[in-house]
DNA sequence: TCCCAGGGAGGAT
DNA sequence: ATCCTCCATGGG
């Protein structure tokens, strides 16, 4: 069935620019597919498996947002689950212009010099919490485009298959279950490599409830960070990863080879600063804002060409 | 061919 | 604590 719906300016904590937000790179979820200015991802809406297509009509200033639906058949009304969904996973309602006025630019800070060309950006989060840790951890060691293009053949390998009205077929996230029983000679063929015994043994421990991803939610920063690191494959960045993208942290700020880089260059005059104490800076100094200041600065570096 | 990718494990100091 | 090497695969 087929619905759309809207979002509307007045949910929407100042600016927003979806392509820009789409685009980053950022999440530990594959980017969502783009067709004709719409940006679509999948997930189960009250046990309908769905597609759902956003588009930004308003400027980035005063941004609304069209929303497009088609979920297999069944005639339960899914608009407001979705829309719900989507100020959720966009965080529309983190309120961004508290985000740019909360340094002060005069003093210098350096991250201030990025909200301009960056203006509109937010962090996302995930769809779904047992997608974001997978994903998080086959990003280790690898490029965007390949954990990207893992993750999706791990949704067509693994995930439940729905054939939506409209004749176009869906894959949604496999359930950890699926996961923990297949074979590793078998998940390597999606792209994971040697990350496929580690995808196995997470999934093997949330099945069995070694691991509730929800009860982490209710955790503080550090405990659920120990807790997620007890995980073989999951160190320090992929448990902030998760952290930020799927469980929300948004002090978590995941320091990578990029961030270590950045942070060494603007912070510390090009010092050798380990990662585990430029990730403790960044939590430090910005609080629970260190989430978006790793954005801005990744996306800013990246897009500057500056490291 | 060579090199690296949004790191982490296991080992040696 | 800090440093070192290796990890499997694809894309430049």
């Amino acid at each position: 069935m087929h619905e759309e719906a809207e979002i509307p300016r007045e949910r929407i904590e100042g600016p927003f620019d979806l392509e820009t937000t789409l685009l980053s790179g950022q999440t530990s979820e594959p980017q969502w597919d783009s067709e004709d200015g719409y940006y679509a991802d999948v997930e189960e809406f009250k046990g309908r498996a769905s597609r759902y297509r956003v588009c930004q009509t308003g400027t980035r200033d005063e941004p609304r947002l069209k929303v497009a639906i088609d979920s297999e058949d069944g005639d339960a009304c899914l608009a407001n689950d979705v829309t719900e969904h989507i100020v959720k996973v966009l965080r529309l309602d983190d309120d961004l212009n508290a985000f740019y006025g909360a340094f002060d630019s005069s003093k210098g800070d350096i991250v201030t010099r990025t909200f301009e060309p960056l203006k509109g950006l937010r962090l996302m989060r995930a769809n779904n919490l047992f997608e974001s840790l997978i994903s998080s951890i086959s990003t280790q060691h690898n490029s965007i485009a390949l954990w990207n293009k893992s993750v999706k053949l791990i949704r067509d390998m693994y995930g439940r298959a729905v054939q939506l009205p409209d004749g176009l077929t869906i894959h949604l996230f496999p359930k950890p279950e699926a996961l923990a029983s297949a074979s590793e000679q078998d998940l390597e063929r999606t792209g994971v490599a040697y990350r496929a015994k580690y995808v196995i043994e997470a999934a093997r421990r949330v099945r069995d409830g070694e691991l509730s991803l929800e009860e982490l939610q209710g955790h503080g920063y550090e405990t659920a960070k120990r807790k997620l690191m007890e995980l073989p494959g999951i160190g320090p960045k992929v448990a902030d990863c998760f952290l930020l993208y799927g469980l929300g942290k948004t002090e978590a700020a995941p320091v990578d080879i990029w961030i270590h880089r950045i942070v060494r260059k603007l912070y510390f005059h090009g010092a050798n600063v380990s990662t585990e104490k430029a990730a403790r800076f960044l939590r430090e100094r910005y609080g629970s804002w260190a989430g978006y200041v790793q954005l801005y600065l990744f996306h800013y570096a990246r897009q500057s060409r500056l490291m």
